[in-house]
DNA sequence: ACAAGATATGACGAAGTTCGGACTACTCAA
DNA sequence: TTGAGTAGTCCGAACTTCGTCATATCTTGT
């Protein structure tokens, strides 16, 4: 049994051809991202990470809810970056069961790299587009993502 | 030291739009996905269903090539999947080293539940643009992602 | 003031994944 | 026929995720 939709809705034309693309993209991201040297922190790691970076001094449980991961989970996942020098977690006097997550010189140096990769990358994208699709394609997807239906 | 592009390199404000916006994109998505029920395949199952869905027949090292991972790793995958029922494999006799793999009864229905559920997400993205919008945005990202540089 | 309950983390271990190295079986060219 | 190359698999080490349990600390109703 088929919906059948209005006129309005997106044909399946269209479907396909977002589906192809996006799968592609995601490949390609993976490719892209697979390249880096040495031992690559692993995905949580890294979201750990620019979550940290972006909220120095949050604790874990904030991270695991933002990233929607147990806090176990979590709790190896700063476990891992502790040891490898990239994060340094003090326990904090306001509420003493409570840590607080900073990068550290190292860790920073990772996170920023990790950013300016995204941002090559994005420039790559941006960069097959003439500069007004530019400001069209980032307005759609904005729309995309932020408008909650 | 910091690259100084010409006036028609994207702008810091697009790139810094864009991240963002797939961040959060990204994080979206991910929840979208994990609300399935039952013990969900891993992410590299799920991907050499839907190819195997597309490529009856093809062989282990076709998939572990196109998904760019070893083919030790790829046996593994399999082998869930022949477990759990969704994926057959089979020698041929042209060359009987190697095996044909192709969908299950079941396999074909969870591929197909995974089409559509893909199906359903990009139909909710395409709906908040504008008809227009949806074309040119489908040729936008095509553009992205097919035209390498 | 304090017992009871909520919170923030960490320790531990089971279950599951990735992937290098070794191995089997088969094909092919000389 | 033989040696090199190819398709796949098996085995085991190293890692991740995450549930369960244990530890400190807050917080509060009384």
């Amino acid at each position: 049994m088929r919906y059948v939709g209005s006129m309005s809705d997106p044909t399946e034309d269209q479907l396909a051809a977002l589906g192809t693309a996006f799968e592609t993209f995601a490949r390609r991201y993976k490719l892209a991202d697979a390249l880096r040297s040495e031992r690559p922190l692993a995905e949580l790691d890294k979201a750990v990470l620019l979550y940290v970076a972006e909220h120095a001094g949050c604790g874990p449980t904030d991270v695991a809810r933002f990233l929607a991961v147990p806090t176990t989970t979590l709790s190896s996942a700063t476990d891992r970056l502790v040891k490898r020098g990239f994060l340094k977690r003090e326990r904090i006097e306001a509420d003493r069961r409570a840590v607080a997550l900073t990068l550290s010189e190292s860790g920073a140096i990772y996170a920023q790299a990790q950013v300016e990769a995204y941002r090559q990358m994005h420039m790559l994208m941006l960069s097959r587009l003439s500069p007004d699709e530019r400001d069209q394609f980032i307005a759609m997807i904005t729309k995309i993502v932020y408008n909650d239906s």
